[in-house]
DNA sequence: CTTTCGCCCTGAGTGC
DNA sequence: TGCACTCAGGGCGAAA
């Protein structure tokens, strides 16, 4: 949705000039190739895609092609506001563009938290030749994004390749959502929800998922994704505000995070919150429970 | 090699 | 009232 609502200002736009007030929040700009402003000014900019949490807004031309690379974080933002607007002090960079049919715009850069960084990259073709993500048709990719797997939402996404990695891994299923190598887009509100929906326990072994039960999976992390982008993305900072400056809140669709202690809503089971990675999992300690697998696969005793 | 852990960061919230 | 402390999140490099 952030993609959706930038597209229409930043495409075609030339950057006239950068402003960062935050030098951290370049971290994932590696210098070596240039200023990030200097890299920017006087360029012209095509549609933004993503990929899982990234975004990245392509520069037309240019040898080596080169993009914006942005990783919201937890609390970043992308705002468009119109030239001298005032902005609080948790705006960390603003580009001044130019739009041939909306004329003079700031995009500012917002992040509570310098939890999100942004950079300037250069483009390297996908192993797969496919588009790089969404809303590109170019198969191209940011070099610090190509590590990142699609998301489920990508056309591109290999369902069964997927599948074969979830059966080879040695962990459970929450931590393989999580695994951005394996599949992208998915936090953890999104992985308990997605896994609450599928009637499966944040710990069941990947290997023990039986197709079926991984197709149903996926199906569940696609109905989340997509009413999460319905909504507006998911954000507990009560400043949150997506790129037009609406309000997004996604918090009244939560089935089980953050709802420790009240009923499932399809069983009525209080809902459990428990430890897991330095994070916590939100279940139905009725719906989802551990499941033994179908075939064990025993070692033939000696 | 695979898997896990700690750190980054800061405002809101809690407890004394 | 004020202070100390905890928590939340995604990604990355280090450690196991």
């Amino acid at each position: 949705m952030v993609r959706a609502g930038l597209a229409p200002a930043v495409d075609g736009a030339t950057i006239l000039g950068v402003d960062v007030l935050e030098p951290r929040s370049l971290k994932r700009h590696d210098p070596v190739a240039g200023a990030f402003d200097a890299l920017l000014t006087g360029r012209t900019m095509a549609e933004p895609a993503r990929r899982g949490k990234f975004l990245w807004i392509p520069l037309v031309g240019g040898d080596p092609r080169r993009a914006i690379v942005a990783h919201l974080g937890m609390s970043g933002q992308m705002l468009l506001r119109e030239p001298g607007t005032v902005e609080d002090g948790l705006l960390r960079i603003r580009l001044h563009i130019e739009h041939p049919v909306h004329g003079e715009l700031w995009v500012h850069f917002v992040d509570q938290r310098i939890f999100g960084s942004m950079a300037v990259d250069t483009l390297v073709p996908t192993p797969d030749g496919m588009p790089g993500g969404r809303g590109t048709t170019e198969a191209l990719v940011p070099a610090q994004v190509g590590h990142i797997a699609r998301d489920p939402l990508d056309p591109a996404f290999d369902d069964d390749g997927f599948a074969a990695a979830l059966a080879k891994k040695n962990t459970g299923i929450k931590r393989a959502l999580l695994d951005q190598t394996l599949v992208s887009g998915i936090g953890n509100i999104y992985a308990d929800e997605a896994l609450w929906a599928a009637k499966l326990h944040y710990e069941q072994p990947t290997r023990t998922l039986s197709r079926a039960r991984i197709r149903n999976l996926l199906a569940e992390v696609r109905l989340v994704l997509e009413k999460a982008l319905a909504e507006g993305g998911t954000s507990f900072d009560a400043q949150y505000v997506n790129v037009n400056g609406a309000s997004g809140y996604f918090a009244h669709s939560l089935n089980v995070y953050g709802r420790q202690g009240l009923p499932c809503p399809r069983c009525g089971t209080p809902i459990v919150r428990e430890p897991f990675m330095n994070r916590s999992s939100h279940r139905c300690p009725r719906c989802q429970r551990l499941r033994a697998p179908r075939r064990v696969a025993v070692a033939p005793a000696v």
